[in-house]
DNA sequence: CGATGTGTTGATGTGCGTCAATAGAAGTGG
DNA sequence: CCACTTCTATTGACGCACATCAACACATCG
């Protein structure tokens, strides 16, 4: 049926349907080819449907009333979003916008509660979903209150490489001001963090790949400078 | 059965309960009563059980490496709290601890899991709940990176107060230091703004309780200044 | 009435944002 | 394949919002 049929089944939302719910669901779903850059749907906007990411990434953002960006999420291939929405109104608390050439599956919520209910597995597994990124933002909120930008960024890295690992390699796919305004920072204030970092032989930096020379040290200095 | 049966019956979390489905639930519920400042579950605690406030009043919060506190909700009677901890591995993602004298019934997650499933109802209202929180969060978040102190002062001002009235009266029952952290930012700041809008004659202040003279003008220095 | 806790106000410091200039990297077209 | 534009990233100089430190005013309470 969906080209992306097998894809969609392996997310966390899906996993637990039987074929037929699957397909019940994938009815009215169709799939949108989205260019860098552009938006998806606008905070405000009525919401009609829920998505899942079969290609590409995209960002989830909030705007400032003067026009500032902060960057609440950012989602690979492989992830849904916005399925929360059908509690929230019926409209989109966040901006959508792709980060690259992406497909999406749009899955209209039109008798989405209706699978839920008579899913009680599928319920389970969306609070389980929506619980670790209710987690995620009280991480966020902490980090943005207590901690200094140079621990974010430290934070960030060492959340990207294996946790017991003595060194490690991460690939930057996305833009570095993406990247930033999701850590709560300035592009430059990043920048600096970055040189930072490399001046002290905790990392090296070519181009979008950061080294990770000496973690347990890149942990050592989140916990005690930041700065 | 239980003496606060009736008000846990009208948390909304419950609400669509039948009688007997909420007394199920109930059968192994305690009721806690505790003092001021006392800690009802740590970070980082095994998660056996969820809350609902009979009585008084319960801060959640995060504590930095330094010992910094940040306060992630405040939570007053009626309210439940960390029922969505059981999709989070068991352990409690944030310190509890009691703003006032404290009602609790404490209600143990064990077989939670089972009433959700089997009551689809249950379930939805659970995910509206949370994703309710999930929004309230992204506000958070945005506020914290794309706002001023001021603004955010403001704002919780506002939203204290109904939305279409000319003045209004904010009554804070909890201390100010509190506020001021759930809010992002220091004491001291909390009270320079407050005096900058006494100033400006957008509010008086006598004690814990606040009246807002020119709520649209309080508006309009919140989207314009917030400095 | 001292003691302890909570809020206010002043003086000073600083982390990070802002502004600006430059260097690369990447894409475009002839 | 090379000029030319355009975009992203880096680095420096500077300023400001807010934290920090500190002194004081006022409560409340034993």
């Amino acid at each position: 049926m969906h080209e992306d049929r097998e894809a969609i089944h392996k997310a966390p939302l899906f996993s637990g349907l039987f074929a037929e719910e699957l397909d019940g669901l994938l009815i009215h779903a169709r799939t949108r080819q989205i260019k860098p850059h552009e938006v998806i749907f606008a905070e405000g906007d009525k919401a009609g449907a829920f998505y899942f990411i079969a290609m590409g990434a995209v960002r989830l953002y909030r705007l400032s009333a003067r026009g500032d960006e902060k960057v609440i999420e950012i989602l690979m291939a492989g992830s849904t979003f916005a399925e929360a929405v059908v509690f929230l109104g019926g409209r989109y608390p966040v901006y959508a916008a792709a980060l690259s050439e992406t497909r999406l599956v749009e899955i209209p919520i039109g008798d989405f509660t209706r699978t839920l209910k008579a899913n009680g597995g599928m319920a389970l597994r969306m609070l389980a979903g929506i619980s670790m990124r209710l987690h995620q933002l009280i991480n966020d909120v902490q980090s943005l209150t207590l901690e200094t930008a140079g621990q974010r960024v430290a934070a960030y890295l060492l959340e990207q490489s294996p946790p017991d690992a003595q060194s490690a390699d991460v690939h930057m796919v996305i833009h570095k001001n993406v990247i930033a305004s999701r850590l709560g920072v300035k592009a430059e204030t990043f920048s600096r963090v970055l040189a930072t970092l490399r001046d002290l032989g905790l990392i090296t930096v070519s181009g979008n790949d950061i080294h990770i020379v000496d973690r347990p040290g890149l942990e050592r200095w989140r916990a005690s400078v930041g700065t």
